[in-house]
DNA sequence: TTCCGCAATTGACCTGGATCAATTTTGCAC
DNA sequence: GTGCAAAATTGATCCAGGTCAATTGCGGAA
């Protein structure tokens, strides 16, 4: 709490910044509101953070207050089954929404925490479903990034050999970078191995072998977390019967238009 | 198309009713509305079917229109993946909605099948959003339904056994009875083994050998699609690191709160 | 009623990925 | 720097669940 060090020139000056002039503006919910309603949005919303990589923001069984958008950093979420062991769900970066699934219960569903040193938006849920009815153009996008979701929440729980799921997570990976304007060929990995194979249900030692046969096959140079993309066309056929984005980039269904 | 057979007695009076008499009111997304606003739902809503054994009520690519509450029978939803394998993304019996993976994409994003005679309510998307601006009950509730879908979705993807799976279906299946007032322990499937076996990753012939196992370990009793649950506890006990219908049923954080 | 064909079961065997067990590598506190 | 603990890799072995192959129901058609 005391001090921002060295890696965390999360410039207080992001955090103090308003929709209208945020850089995620076009990822986040705002996508596609006027400026005025983007005002409207603006008043509700306060940031929080930083929050220091292994810190949580919210928990499992927390009563559920607001929905979160990642303003810099990396989170993850995961839950803690009855046996004791970690499941994680899933991992957001920045322009992306945490939060969603404790909607229906009142409660948040799992735990959300810090990757690195990271800042949220704090979206009121009460607020937000207030303002939804006023502005069309926010109800719509709230649907449509939970209908997204959920796409690729059921994609994940489908069958696919370890090899398909992790090609599959690095494309996701790669075009969510690319959506918020970094490199998609050179991705710097803010989790572990161990989260990436829990998240695909793999064990970590396997995570570690893929990305060696990846890198002797060249498709792919790993140095530790930063993983750099060299043919993507082949870790797109790898990972093609995978869309972990519920973006349907591949257009995978030609016949039908 | 042409005639109803013995097991078809829908009866075209369940067709023609509205949601303000509907037995099913109470699961479906009126759930909570005022009567009033009730009948506002019931001026967009129009009923369809009945949907034969094996045939589509959308397909994966069709333009999204609306949602589906299924009145009477049973659907899955899957996708077929780019080599030609299909993926049962799960089942929704009465009461339960289907489409919603369709919003944002503005196309269906899997197939839906009915598995017996079904007959089904749609409705059309644009106008529910539109409706639900001036009925506040009725956009909670729509984001209620996702979330809960989300959460049950993001369960179906973490990793557990096959015994623990199978049971957290059985366990799921038997709430879904429950809630329309079926008897809990008397579930007569709809699906075939091999449907259940992609819903939850497995082998057909793994699936039949857990029934056995579960039979001979007295926890059910087994007659091909019939299915009676003996043992609620012993069931509950193997399927309780899973929770296929975030309704934290188990309250199972018992230190929080 | 028998015949057909599919659904389900059962058994024998195999394999992808898990588990167990050492090393390396690296980041960090001092 | 040096020491230490966590992260990652690599190798050897194991096993849950898949695959292959019969066999056994069972419901419908004629």
């Amino acid at each position: 709490m005391a001090s921002g060090n060295a890696s965390n020139v999360v410039s207080i000056a992001h955090l103090r910044q308003s929709c209208r002039s945020c850089t995620l503006r076009d990822l986040c919910l705002p996508l596609g509101l006027e400026t005025d309603d983007m005002q409207k949005l603006e008043a509700i919303v306060h940031t929080r953070g930083p929050i220091r990589s292994g810190e949580h923001l919210f928990r499992e069984g927390d009563n559920f207050q607001a929905l979160y958008a990642v303003k810099t950093g990396a989170l993850k979420t995961y839950t803690i089954d009855n046996h004791g062991r970690e499941h994680v769900l899933g991992f957001q970066i920045a322009g992306e929404l945490v939060g969603l699934d404790g909607i229906h219960s009142g409660r948040n569903r799992c735990n959300a925490m810090a990757l690195q040193t990271t800042s949220v938006c704090a979206l009121p849920f009460a607020r937000l479903e207030q303002l939804s009815r006023d502005v069309p153009g926010l109800q719509s996008q709230i649907l449509r990034v939970m209908s997204r979701e959920l796409s690729a929440s059921a994609q994940l729980a489908t069958e696919h050999s370890a090899e398909e799921r992790l090609a599959g997570f690095l494309l996701s990976l790669s075009r969510r970078y690319a959506r918020r304007g970094l490199a998609p060929t050179m991705l710097s990995l803010p989790m572990p191995r161990r989260d990436i194979a829990s998240h695909l249900r793999l064990a970590t030692e396997t995570v570690s072998r893929l990305f060696a046969r990846f890198q002797e096959e060249k498709i792919v140079a790993v140095r530790r977390r930063d993983v750099e993309i060299l043919d993507l066309d082949a870790l797109s056929k790898l990972g093609a019967s995978l869309d972990l984005d519920g973006d349907s980039h591949g257009r995978r269904n030609p016949q039908l238009r």
